[in-house]
RNA sequence: GGCGGGGUAGCCAAGUGGUAAGGCAGGGGACUGCAAAUCCCCCAUCACGGGUUCGAUUCCCGUCCCCGCCUCCA
């Protein structure tokens, strides 16, 4: 494999090289624990459960970390409203947030380190910044000192003389300049406090993903993920917290992601048009929706359009009636990804995913898998053995290209369908003997009644020369 | 204003200095009692104007348009 990847910093494709030979580490700055997922969110875990599965599934031993800011603002101004304690807010969506994680196939992270657990590794950063004068005390704030940085901008390619700022700077009566912005914020009368050398007071938000990605990965660890959006000012931050105090790279590759949009306006919180997660994964079912993230190169934007998830739909149905008519022939666990005719579609896929992971070329890869795979299917029932192996080379192709890569959850699709068709079979094959009659005696329209009636109960009917053949509906046909 | 990403068939979307993957929709055909599923065929000259080149959609310049970031944000 010779993955690239595209690095925000140096704005170029480079090879994948981790620092530890054998071994990924990955950090993705994760959800502030305020309120519900929104299909945004599921897209940037998606693109980095991508990279994820794809680095395990080249054989790399992946370390997956993904924080939980627990403390903030908004969590503070929610617990208010709701006379609760910001604790209950934050354990409240961090649970919600895991079980959405779940249902969307994310993997989960091998860490996930919550801010408020890592108070001492921020304040130990801090302390070390402040130590190298490149951080100051004010009334209890400690303010990052962002012209002690050279660095600063080299992210977002913003040049510090340049920056303009807004008229609302916060702090600005404290802050020597503009740019600075906060780490350690002194707590306001009824705002949760932790200890610190310089009064009580809570972190700021940039500090934690410097303390906890070091922490838990190393220094200059291989990746870190996020959203476009939070190139500036969240990530060129975490950079000059680590590099000022450590004077060494704090990041090999960035990678971020682009954004969802509702038409032609950015989805977010603030704007108020968001769509929810976990109502979309009700909606169009995992597999599909993870289709629909995929169906975009991971840095572009993607537009949110029901038409374009019924196109997702479409394609996970077309994945999964292929493994469930190959099932029916060949025992797929017996099938060779290197076999002759399907190596062929197997490396067209990794050469998509190879350059920056992209997915649609990887898909595209995958549907021309399965074409070929159905031409094999009829010599394959007729009992051509070579047809046969063939036929579960396809098969096991997609079942691992798809499942265990790209995580359309095919298996999981047809297994909730064998379920139905076990409790409904029964009854099916009854109304199938009689339908079979009816046919016999060219009364097609009580046959196609009955084949109707199925239908609306999800049973699908396939007419065959050897007579009729049926099956449960997967969830994202019902 | 600064930084960045884009404009490819009805729609979505890859891609390449040598006449453009894949999918959806649409049309035609095979199969079927009819369907379903499946297969086959058809369906673009790549925003516009220059330039470089034997040759550009792909490189350069300009123009127009769209989007993101510059404030919390995946």
């Amino acid at each position: 494999m010779s993955l690239v990847l595209y690095d925000t910093l140096s704005r170029e494709k480079r090879p994948f090289e981790p620092r530890d030979e054998g071994k990924a580490s990955l950090y993705v700055c994760g959800p502030t624990v305020q309120s519900d997922a929104h299909i945004g969110h599921g897209r940037a875990a998606v693109v980095f459960d991508l990279l994820r599965r794809y680095l395990a599934a080249s054989g790399y031993e992946v370390t997956f970390v993904q924080n939980v800011t627990d403390i903030d603002d908004k969590i503070i101004m929610r617990a208010r409203r709701e006379r609760v304690d910001p604790a209950v807010i934050a354990t409240r969506y961090t649970r919600a947030w895991n079980r959405t994680m779940d249902a969307l196939g994310v993997l989960p992270p091998d860490i996930q380190p919550l801010a408020t657990g890592h108070l001492l590794e921020m304040q130990a950063l801090i302390g070390e910044l402040l130590e190298q004068d490149k951080a100051y005390e004010a009334d209890g704030d400690v303010f990052f000192r962002v012209r002690a940085f050279e660095g600063y901008g080299k992210l977002s390619r913003r040049q510090v003389d340049e920056m303009q700022q807004g008229d609302d700077i916060v702090d600005a009566d404290r802050k020597e300049d503009p740019l600075d912005f906060a780490m350690w914020k002194s707590a306001k009368p009824g705002e949760p406090a932790w200890p610190s050398p310089w009064g009580p007071g809570r972190p700021g938000w940039h500090i934690e993903c410097s303390a906890m990605a070091a922490k838990h990965l190393g220094g200059g660890f291989d990746v870190h993920g996020g959203g476009l959006d939070l190139v500036f000012p969240h990530h060129e931050n975490e950079i000059a917290q680590h590099e000022a105090a450590h004077g060494a790279p704090f990041v090999r590759t960035w990678v971020h992601n682009g954004m969802v949009q509702m038409g032609d306006a950015k989805m977010s919180k603030s704007v108020g048009n968001v769509v929810s997660l976990e109502e979309a994964i009700h909606q169009w079912g995992p597999g599909p929706l993870r289709l629909w993230y995929l169906s975009a190169q991971h840095r572009t934007p993607l537009i949110f359009d029901t038409d374009r998830l019924r196109d997702a739909t479409t394609t996970h149905q077309r994945f999964t009636t292929f493994l469930r008519s190959a099932a029916r022939v060949v025992d797929i666990a017996d099938g060779d990804l290197e076999a002759d005719p399907v190596q062929r579609h197997v490396a067209a896929f990794r050469a998509g995913m190879d350059d920056d992971l992209n997915a649609p070329a990887a898909v595209a890869a995958l549907h021309e898998l399965v074409t070929a795979g159905n031409e094999t299917l009829p010599l394959a029932e007729k009992g051509d053995a070579d047809a046969a192996a063939t036929l579960a080379g396809f098969a096991a192709a997609l079942r691992h290209l798809g499942d265990d890569v790209l995580g359309l959850a095919l298996e999981a699709s047809l297994a909730d369908a064998a379920g139905v068709e076990q409790q409904l079979g029964v009854l099916v094959e009854q109304l199938l003997d009689q339908r079979a009659a009816a046919r016999a005696d060219r009364d097609f329209a009580t046959a196609d009644a009955i084949r109707d009636q199925l239908a609306a109960a999800g049973v699908v009917v396939e007419d065959r020369p050897e007579g009729a053949r049926w099956y449960a509906a997967t969830p994202e046909e019902r």
